[in-house]
DNA sequence: CAATATATGAGAATCGATTATCGTTTCTCC
DNA sequence: GGAGAAACGATAATCGATTCTCATATATTG
């Protein structure tokens, strides 16, 4: 255990997921490191401190958290595993539906079903 | 206090608000009618059960609900009062983002920002 | 290496949301 | 009107997520 090293280990782990992962998930992925759940949640909490993490809400569930430098993109949340996973693009016609005197400052978008591997399984 | 009266109350203070309502959001509506917290969740369940009522989860904090029989629709976060209302329409170009081997059963868009009553205030 | 500041892991404590319990009230059906 | 079933309100209990506490371990600085 070397000072500042979970941090890091934590952030590596969300750079290299392929979605926005919870504190749980965070956590289990990073089992067999010695890194305790609250060691997790306080480096969540200082990379948004810091602004190089992004918490994710609306995904079901608690918070979801990613690094706060990928583009605009949306995400899919599989039913089966309850994975998020990150998309690309985004869709048109959203000012359409803003009523009047209403001001919109961002939006969301979630694709609900099954991933791939869940689709595969039995 | 009459019997499934206050089932009645829930439901229909559900199909006069103007967007999905939280269990607490909808007890305070209720004050005045002696309606308690436990009924108000009661009644939800027994809604969600018999297939009047759609629970609906991804704007931020617990679950809320609205009446089933509503047309496809979407959703305003207000982040100030955090009350949600519906928006009519949808948007296209949702099929162009699934990634391969997934598959889409639904989707969900949330459009966040201010809403009419809270933009002209303080 | 010593002194001090910071980070860590484990588990207790907290918090909000939801559910369960219980004595009472209201219906339903005769 | 009376017996039994179902619903009610208040509140205690539970649950998962997150935060806090504290003794220990690790860096930093000189």
């Amino acid at each position: 255990m070397q000072r500042a090293k979970q941090q890091l280990i934590v952030f590596r782990a969300l750079v290299e997921a392929d979605g926005p992962l919870s504190a749980r998930e965070l956590w289990s992925r990073l089992s067999g490191t010695g890194v305790g759940l609250a060691t997790v949640y306080r480096a969540l909490q200082r990379g948004v401190e810091e602004g190089t993490l992004e918490p994710v809400e609306g995904l079901g569930g608690g918070v979801r958290y990613e690094p706060k430098d990928r583009e605009h993109h949306h995400h899919f949340l599989c039913s089966t595993c309850d994975h998020a996973f990150d998309l690309f693009g985004c869709v048109e016609g959203l000012e359409s539906l803003v009523p009047d005197g209403f001001r919109m400052t961002g939006h969301e978008v979630v694709l609900l079903g099954t991933c791939d591997a869940c689709a595969h399984e039995a």
